[in-house]
DNA sequence: TTGTAAAGTGAGTAATCACTCATTTTCGTG
DNA sequence: CACGAAAATGAGTGATTACTCACTTTACAA
């Protein structure tokens, strides 16, 4: 199965992929409306006339791109799902690991650093993701084989690596996942998602939430 | 402020009390019926007259006791909003801080126990919340005064009692705050909300999860 | 039992919705 | 320029929406 991921990744991206080369400049026009709206306003109120107006095209032209006003929102949130979580699967990824002495201080560093711009950079896109997945079965579904599937299986992999190399403590692996991602996901969706506004200083905030990730908010001895 | 912080709350809890004795039957059936259509379908997407054919009225019902749709929606968000940060403005909760040698695990112990219970018995209305909270402007705003006027100078307390009595790290204390915040919250959603159907050991997960976010995940020393 | 206010009803309404389609405009190519 | 195809248009459509209101039923105190 473990083979097969890099290859299912690549397939994913390329039939996820949004191909802005084959699109109309009216098209992504739509998209970028629609995307701003949906966040704004949530899929089910938002209006294909308002969405229509904000791009600028009468609203037959949406569909025209789009059989349906719910094709138009996958064809937005599809693209990132592979994406979000990308990076477990890349080469780049996995050289950091093949290494024998990475510190798990500077994976988690990475990874921060890297899921933070993502979030922020697509943080429309993921306000609508998080908001409509409980709502589109299909979609769920299939977010559900990605994490079982693929993601799961990787993350532990990652952990009994830095495990093996006792950089982490000897605990059910289940449990230091289900820590370690509320993290990082509690960590970038506080800043990036849910308050945007405070600004912060992105190294320290990384490097301590690092800190207390791996020793803890106890008085150190 | 913080005189007037227990009045207010009381306050707050007796004007969000739902009120059930004053209540009809049918408009506990409406209710009832709402809670459910709004959580599994969102509140855009629920139609009044679904609402009302699962609750057994006429569609008229609805409007005699809400005059509007949100007005509904209010109705069944409001009174969960002040009840999800009661028990830090609780005499018990102060009493367990006066007790001058109260371990922090015993303290962290008591508000995930209790808060898990809570978000499990109010899982639809949760769901309801973090799905609307968005895009109802008044609500939001309502939220951050209660955040940013009570629950923020609270729990800076408790992590000014803890820092005095050398139980946790001396670190500023909003990154102590968001650190721990974001675990807790983000354990009590992934086990009542995201992730319910996965059966644990409650007392396993919950000290568990406060062995890590005390001391870490990383090699213990 | 009777009077009356509250609770409940459901057909009706104007507005809005996603979507269609006949027609026009734009664009790439020879 | 000419021409065929793709893109874009916007008025039109039936369905659905939240909400109203004239009316009936229920609950309860005198």
């Amino acid at each position: 199965m473990e083979q097969n991921t890099e290859q299912w990744l690549a397939d994913m991206l390329q039939l996820m992929e949004g191909d802005d080369s084959k699109k109309t400049e009216k098209q992504l026009k739509i998209i970028q409306a629609a995307t701003e709206i949906f966040s704004e306003k949530g899929y089910s109120a938002a209006s294909t006339s308002e969405i229509a107006q904000r791009a600028g095209v009468a609203e037959g032209t949406i569909f025209r791109h789009y059989k349906t006003k719910k094709d138009l929102l996958l064809s937005i949130v599809g693209p990132i799902l592979a994406k979000t979580v990308a990076p477990l699967f890349m080469r780049d990824f996995a050289k950091l690991l093949d290494q024998p002495y990475t510190q798990i201080e500077d994976f988690y560093r990475a990874v921060l650093r890297d899921r933070l711009d993502f979030a922020r950079k697509n943080a429309k896109i993921l306000r609508i993701v998080i908001q409509e997945l409980p709502f589109q079965p299909e979609l769920l579904a299939q977010v559900k084989i990605l994490f079982s599937e693929h993601v799961f299986a990787r993350i532990s992999r990652i952990y009994a690596h830095f495990q093996a190399q006792g950089q982490i403590m000897e605990a059910p692996s289940f449990r230091v996942l289900r820590f370690s991602v509320t993290t990082i996901v509690g960590m970038v969706l506080t800043h990036a998602i849910l308050m945007p506004e405070i600004s912060i200083d992105d190294e320290e905030e990384i490097n301590w939430t690092i800190d207390a990730l791996l020793h803890g908010i106890g008085k150190r001895s």
